[in-house]
DNA sequence: TCTGGGGTCCTAGGACCC
DNA sequence: TCTGGGGTCCTAGGACCC
């Protein structure tokens, strides 16, 4: 049986997000940007046009977006969030052979469809979606994931250029096809070939996904180490990465971010570790993780002279996911790299080295008792997700909103989705 | 003390992804 | 003035052991 993967893009996610709630914004240029109301991280057609970047400083194209009158929102992760598991809904309506790869991608193994219904079944999935959800997507069909990947930003892009939408479904299954798909994409296009891959390639005169997939595997090896083996082998349609259905607890858990002014003052860096680690403990908690270590990081202005980042680490003796106890290891952590002079920029945490939370493992001198305090987390979880998220929280944490490290968020739209204050009217 | 191969485990750094 | 956040995997090198 020769394996077919469909790979389902939401086209510009975001931006796609926002318009299904704002009609107004059809055929405007919009775009979304990060956290902080940093760089754009989503461009509808009508801003990429216009030449924002992917990535750009919001400073930097303030004169685009005036000149343009570009719509600009702030990101919105509890919409969004919520519009992908619609969309995800309905995918698996369709087959339960699915990988939800990222918020607004799936791989869908269609190995046991018959072949020749592959390219209507397509249409079929993205007109539904689109029905459903208001979110169109690109769909590319292939035998690699690779190739599939391939197809539907070849699919994303003649669906622009010819704005025929019955191109937002493209298959690649023969030779030729795949040959001639191979031809037009460019080695920085391929999943896996990032730009310092795609430079070295370059050097060597290898500019075409053809090209790439024609290279010596050995030499492959040498350059881009086991990865780049793949990458070729299913450039040439034989599957290296197969569908992964069933969800893996993740390894480690990460919570970080850029305040809005630098910081000279230790007890503000140690309120916004404190939330940090309690909004980690939570994440913890959520996929009933316990964690053995965890790790502190502040650091200055990277775009600034002399910059400076430093890490401290601590091994619990007993894993936890124990909102107070590890609010006293992040101290601990701290005050090991708070140097005074700093003006900080950036801090977070990360707890690694994850384990299944229950059964509690005691160590011979553990003196916390471990159930008492398991009963409160929960207690603190349940209020805290009936009431929203901040109900409840450490004073360590800070009480106050609208501190000097919290991030910046101008233009947020409502959470139409999932808070009942924030409903569309209809008027 | 030197000789040598081969194995494991850990960590840091580099590359990639969205 | 203003430049995101959260992941994964691989590899090289060091420490240690037999």
């Amino acid at each position: 049986m020769k394996s077919m993967f469909a790979l389902v893009d939401c086209n510009n996610f975001y931006v796609s997000c926002e318009r299904v709630f704002n009609p107004k914004l059809s055929d405007r240029p919009v775009i979304v940007l990060s956290n902080n109301d940093g760089c754009a991280v989503a461009r509808s057609e009508e801003a990429k046009a216009i030449g924002i970047k992917m990535g750009a400083p919001a400073f930097k194209i303030r004169h685009l977006i005036n000149a343009h009158q570009v719509a600009v929102f702030s990101s919105n992760y509890a919409l969004y969030g919520d519009m992908s598991r619609r969309v995800m809904q309905t995918l698996s309506r369709f087959t339960d052979q699915i990988e939800i790869y990222s918020i607004d991608e799936a791989f869908l193994d269609l190995s046991d469809f018959p072949q020749n219904t592959l390219a209507d079944r397509g249409q079929q999935i993205a007109a539904t979606v689109e029905q459903r959800t208001g979110i169109p997507v690109a769909i590319g069909i292939a035998p690699t994931k690779t190739l599939a990947k391939i197809a539907s930003r070849l699919a994303k892009k003649s669906t622009i250029e010819t704005r025929n939408r019955s191109r937002r479904v493209l298959k690649l299954a023969t030779t030729p096809d795949i040959k001639e798909a191979l031809k037009a994409v460019s080695i920085n296009d391929i999943w896996g070939i990032g730009h310092q891959y795609a430079a070295r390639l370059n050097k060597y005169g290898i500019t075409s996904a053809l090209a790439l997939s024609r290279m010596d595997e050995q030499w492959i090896q040498k350059i881009m180490g086991i990865n780049g083996v793949r990458v070729v082998q299913e450039l040439r349609g034989i599957p290296c990465y197969l569908l992964e259905n069933q969800p893996t607890p993740r390894k480690g858990v990460t919570v970080s971010q850029t305040f809005r002014t630098e910081l000279d003052c230790f007890e503000d860096l140690k309120t916004a570790i404190a939330a940090y680690t309690s909004r980690g403990a939570e994440k913890l908690r959520a996929q009933g993780s316990a964690a053995n270590m965890m790790l502190v990081f502040a650091a200055s202005n990277r775009f600034r002279a002399h910059y400076t980042f430093h890490t401290a680490t601590a091994h619990l003796p007993v894993p936890t996911n124990d909102t107070p106890e590890l609010i006293h290891y992040a101290n601990q952590c701290l005050r090991e790299i708070h140097k005074p002079g700093i003006l900080y920029k950036k801090a977070g945490i990360i707890f690694k080295d994850l384990v299944c939370e229950s059964p509690i493992q005691t160590g011979l001198f553990d003196t916390r008792n471990r159930k008492r305090s398991r009963h409160l987390m929960q207690a603190v979880d349940t209020i805290n997700s009936e009431m929203g998220r901040g109900t409840i929280k450490y004073a360590a944490a800070g009480l106050l909103s609208n501190q000097k490290w919290q991030p910046l968020s101008r233009q947020r739209s409502p959470a139409y989705t999932t808070n009942w204050n924030h409903l569309p009217m209809a008027s």
